[in-house]
DNA sequence: ATCAAAACAGGTCATTTATCCTGTTTTATA
DNA sequence: TATAAAACAGGATAAATGACCTGTTTTGAT
């Protein structure tokens, strides 16, 4: 065989496939793009683009816009939830400390960044929540987790709470936090999430 | 001249212009399409063809998509929030009343509708405040001036308040309505508001 | 080594979308 | 009544979008 028979292009390298870090790569991209620009204003040649796939790599592990929306809601979203929310609440000494810690932690970050760019869960439920139902499901499931996750750390605190009182509690800090981003988000000012930790502060017990 | 000249289709109907009630029918299509399926996913054929406007008039009132979803939420979504939170609160007994009135009454509607399709304000927020300056601008004062009627109506209460601590108080209200009908938006399932509203009465003096 | 399937490359295609265009009718003004 | 502008009608269009398609390379199983 002739020695320059593998590539026609590109000669030396040999392309070494990594399909899930191909997948990553996407799924970065795309959870960036949707949360930031949201769903149906995002094109699926941008993701791509700012990926740096090929048409059919992409394709072939996202054959549909709807899928990938899906696959960011599962496999990104719901992480930024546990990584950003309920960890740090469960690992804290008091839920009532974990939960101004966090909020701290995202106002200061808020600050230091220009923009406000908003909670990735509540950008995208808002948008794709209402119309389809697989996009439904998957975004409630999330809130499901959250809601649980932060009522969890509210059972093990000292301050005993019934499990269906910790639950309505935790769903109050959720709704609260996600409604305060939002205007956060509107105003392009934290002054909103500042004064949600301020109420939540006087709140929990 | 022969009587048969003015209209070469339609031969008798006349027609007799309706600039503002024609402009209204395009905002009232328009509210509600944005509102329920997203301001993105709403293509301006649908618009156009709920209303039952022709093209031409169309354009002629609304040039663009953006002017549409500026004058939607500045003559719309301003509205719906005046109608259905400031003035309710304003005019009950007790700002506390007032707001349990009003989450009471959206409960019920939700409850009897069969779809819960969420806040207008915040649908239209999240999917457009993160991207376009002016829609940014426009539902930041749509919060402002929503805050700034519960914040009067606390303030004219008997329980004195100062002016910051009202504000402080009514935007967390604000907030934790929104995010409650967020979650219930995504669950379908009213429950977040009436763990909200249960919240509120404990929290409100 | 053989073979099938997975992974990837690059381009095409039908459809949708928002906007615009030409022409007609109505209205206001003088 | 003359005239310009507003209001309306119906269709055209260029751009963008999501999906698809053919071919090549890599990988894993036998």
């Amino acid at each position: 065989m002739s020695p320059a028979k593998r590539s026609p292009a590109s000669p030396a390298r040999s392309r070494s496939n990594d399909p899930e870090g191909m997948r990553n790569r996407i799924l970065d991209a795309a959870f960036d793009a949707f949360v930031t620009r949201g769903y149906h204003a995002t094109a699926m040649n941008d993701i791509r683009d700012l990926a740096g796939v090929s048409g059919g790599a992409f394709a072939h592990h996202f054959p549909s816009k709807k899928q990938l929306g899906l696959a960011v809601l599962k496999e990104r979203v719901a992480d930024a939830v546990t990584q950003s929310w309920i960890a740090p609440v469960q690992q804290a000494a008091t839920p009532k400390e974990g939960i101004r810690t966090v909020m701290t932690a995202i106002i200061d970050e808020l600050s230091a960044r220009a923009k406000v760019t908003g909670c990735p869960l509540n950008n995208l439920a808002h948008e794709l929540s209402g119309g389809d139902r697989d996009f439904q499901v998957a975004c409630a499931a999330v809130f499901d987790r959250w809601q649980q996750g932060i009522a969890e750390a509210l059972m093990r605190d000292g301050t005993a709470y019934e499990a269906a009182e910790a639950g309505r509690l935790a769903g109050f800090v959720i709704a609260s936090y996600s409604g305060a981003m939002a205007m956060a988000k509107s105003r392009q000012d934290v002054g909103a999430l500042c004064d949600c930790r301020a109420m939540m502060d006087r709140m929990i017990p």
